[in-house]
DNA sequence: CATGAATGAGTCTTCATTCAT
DNA sequence: CATGAATGAAGACTCATTCAT
């Protein structure tokens, strides 16, 4: 956690800090990143890091939960219009928001993904944040969806969870090969580059599979 | 790649190494896995290292790739039975063979998640494999049955693709999940661990979500 | 030397930075005592102690002098029966006190051990007050006796000062090796631990032995 | 314990290495000793060391007993004039040796100081070795007097050692004080500044004390 | 062709001290 | 007069790589 002397900083030095260690800590994984190049490309002193926080994982969950912080705030402005909707409305608008989230915030994004991809059992604390951050938001949908019969009421919603956050989790990727991007396009942060219909139906074609596949089915013809 | 020199070696002491490399680069990043260490437990020179590759990184992909070739060999020892089948049958074959090559292998298994999650643009070497190792089985599946009518004609291979290995990807998190293990039983490589109707529940209910999700629909009553 | 603004402190205040100082000194070496955990554990400000004292080296000279002054008087406190004496009853009276008020004040006794003992060239301040706290109690004793007959005239008294001394100085270590005790209990402050016939026995000899040795003899028969 | 590659070197290198560090360590408490400046003046890489032993304490252990070895030999250099001698003569030599040793190699002696003296219960390894160092010439030979009638035989042999180590740790103390010689002069290593009667005499003086102190005594009339 | 000693830049972290508030 | 943030040198130790044998 940090200090009270980080919190105390003026804002704007906090956030330089922070944000150049949201690349270090972006581009390398949490061994090989460097504080002495943070701090170095930051201005500042070895020792003062070490009056903000205790340790390097101590700044790395600080740096990783305001990443967090970011690419959770940009999904909640990016709410799905008012009115009633079905799981799979709301869903379709998620995989938008998060796409475009990951575009905006594209250090956040990658940050994320590797600390919460390769979490080891060596940070208890990042590994059940990462639980809770694909959980939390999800969970509840699906099981309104279920009690509306949206969702075929014999399914296990975990089950149903890891169908969706699959397919929602690396769907940049899928995008950017449809695209044709490159990965530096990708995370150019371009938010253009992805206003295609392509990706439009890119979203329309995963629900419809979605819906399909979880629907109260009246029981396929097999 | 390797030079010529350590094509020469015995094959014994060529597994020796490799096989402790697995376990070093399984453990730990590219960055932070010691080259040092890996030699001293082989009681192999350090200079001879350099003889074999040329760099850590060169050493590095070798490793992968055997850990590719040992996990590739495993699913094609585990084949569906022979006989004209769905592709679905085939998948939930495939699902199962999966998630048992990575019980058998866990550390190639870990250390192949490793390296093509996390391989960033520093690597493209990795990045290309990693593609190539999700695409070429399913691949020509899902060109068959779109011939054969399993599939909607109108879905886009290449999503499809993105659906099927997206569920297949995480499905050691899935059941690990499910049936309450902890990491560390889950790369125990106890087969039995696994051998639970509540595995064998979890491949029946994700293929149907696929056969429903995916069917040449005699389009849903939306 | 401590700045009047150390001496106008509540005494409070005093007592709890000196006796926080006194552990850390006694439980690590000058250098590597650290005065940033001193002034942590004591909540006080970091540029406060400078205001106390000049230097680390100021401070530490301090602390040690406190200990010298806690020792003395506890020695002070536990003066032999009055009425005319022996050198030799004396002294035994004084061994017993000097191990007990070790074993009272286990912190100061550690410190002064480490600050007299390894006082190097580097601090002449300390080795200098080293020699005079082992000097100034016996010294005059010392010399009453050789003036009162009972240790022989032709003795140098600067060499009966070393003799005596050096059997005080350690007389700890030999007490804990002969009751068998660890050197935990033996800085445990517990002075039942001493109250032992083992422990009288070794005074009366060595007091038997000292006034064998230093007596005006009747030159013995060899 | 050295690697074999320190054991490799030329000696020549080991020994400049040893010498240099014996330097520090003399000078400095184990803590505050710094490897760098010991390898800055040796001229070997920061690395090079670990190649040598395995840690900072490791050294120091080599080095100490490297010191050891040295004044050991020093001491048996020196050995008695042969022929059947009293305890006290014995002693008479011993004394004499001892303090030459010390004249001769005063960094390995102050380090031994230092290294026995202030060995805390955080290196067991150095405790024991000061402890066998300091009991294992002199218990022999004092359970011989015992058996001899030179020493009184009611008289606990462990106290005894007690009170001869005593009085011979510190002589150099004692002898530099008698001669009025400052510390620099003290560790000059000049034998000479110590040859004259004032020493021989102390050494007589001691003796005498030691004899009459220890002897089978015809109970004195006190 | 194997060896393994040498290298020195690099790691994170701690420290006593200063100085503006 | 108290505060506590800033400092940057120094600490022990590890690393991939080279090169003479």
């Amino acid at each position: 956690m940090p200090t009270q002397t980080f919190l105390n900083l003026p804002p704007e030095k906090r956030a330089t800090l922070v944000s150049i260690a949201l690349d270090e800590f972006a581009a390398h994984d949490y061994q090989s990143a460097s504080i002495s190049r943070i701090l170095a490309q930051a201005g500042i002193a070895k020792g003062s890091l070490y009056q903000y926080f205790s340790d390097k994982r101590d700044f790395y969950h600080h740096v990783v939960a305001v990443a967090s912080d970011t690419l959770t705030t940009a999904l909640q402005d990016d709410l799905p219009p008012d009115g009633p909707q079905t799981l799979f409305q709301v869903l379709r608008w998620q995989m938008r928001a998060t796409v475009r989230a990951a575009l905006r915030h594209p250090r956040e994004s990658q940050l994320l993904r590797r600390a919460y991809g390769a979490s080891g059992p060596q940070d208890p604390v990042l590994t059940s944040q990462a639980q809770l951050s694909r959980t939390s938001y999800l969970t509840p949908l699906i099981q309104q969806a279920i009690a509306r019969g949206e969702i075929a009421a014999d399914l296990d919603s975990e089950l149903v969870l890891y169908v969706i956050s699959s397919l929602i989790a690396d769907l940049g990727t899928l995008i950017s090969a449809k695209l044709g991007l490159n990965q530096e396009q990708a995370i150019s942060g371009d938010l253009d580059l992805f206003a295609s219909p392509v990706v439009d139906q890119i979203y329309d074609t995963l629900i419809r599979i979605l819906d399909h596949g979880l629907a109260a089915a009246p029981a396929p013809q097999e």
